[in-house]
DNA sequence: TTGATTGCAAACAATTTGCAATACT
DNA sequence: AGTATTGCAAATTGTTTGCAATCAA
């Protein structure tokens, strides 16, 4: 198998720079690619999809799984070595995170009690946010 | 659009059937299809789908988004209308129920402190199982 | 009878892969 | 030079849809 990270490549460094230059936001393979094309990038749709495997695991970006069957996975920067929990809006896909003691509660009950070391980078919690409640 | 489960046929039932013979598994809708066949059952996969779609909507089995792109999600039966929040293991893939108090207060937690209300039965946790921690 | 349901084939969408051309070191 | 990377086209996979035939009420 090759060795992705060998070489230097304007594209890999591209879409680096394009998930960091927005660390709040998720995007899409799909949106990566229009992004770098829009901003007069010449890439191919599968380098982007190579580069982001590439750069989640390096852990430079998160993966996300869509809630609805079909949707695409989303892919974030992540800054800040240190995961953390998203929580998610069932009705409009509002991401927000989670920074809290009570977590750290939690996951270290999870972890006395059911034996289950928990990936707070990798775990959304679905619900409705507090917007949608109102409607 | 048409008003499924307006009919009954043998189809559904035995698509409920399945999964109520056994509560504790997760399937994806081609085991389901595969169960079927070998069981002798006259069914088309769309059929499946389509079922499955509506017992989801009908609270009577639960669908688990996949952690790996490309896999297929998977339904389990949802014995107890009571909802809970499952743990899945990232290296083994095994699923655990997490029915505590701790859950509970947690959940109070995010509504009051984040205006989130969670939904139990949509969220999976992931992190490292304890078997799996000895590797 | 009337509308819901079935199931095949085809459409779809996200993602992956084969492979020849190209870029990096 | 030698290997990693690119990118197109084609393949894969899970899921959905069009539509004519069939079934339940």
């Amino acid at each position: 198998m090759s060795q992705r990270g060998a070489y230097q490549t304007k594209q890999q460094e591209a879409i680096e720079r394009l998930f960091s230059a927005r660390p709040q936001d998720c995007l899409t393979a799909e949106d990566a690619y229009r992004a770098l094309c829009e901003s007069g990038m010449e890439i191919g749709k599968t380098t982007v999809y190579r580069s982001i495997t590439k750069l989640c695991q390096n852990g430079r970006l998160r993966r996300y799984v869509p809630h609805d069957s079909g949707a695409a996975a989303t892919f974030q920067y992540n800054p800040c070595q240190e995961s953390h929990m998203h929580i998610r809006c069932i009705h409009c896909g509002a991401l927000a995170h989670l920074h809290c003691e009570e977590v750290e509660a939690f996951s270290r009950h999870l972890t006395q009690h059911h034996g289950f070391v928990l990936d707070e980078g990798q775990t959304i919690l679905y619900g409705c946010c507090e917007n949608c409640q109102s409607r």
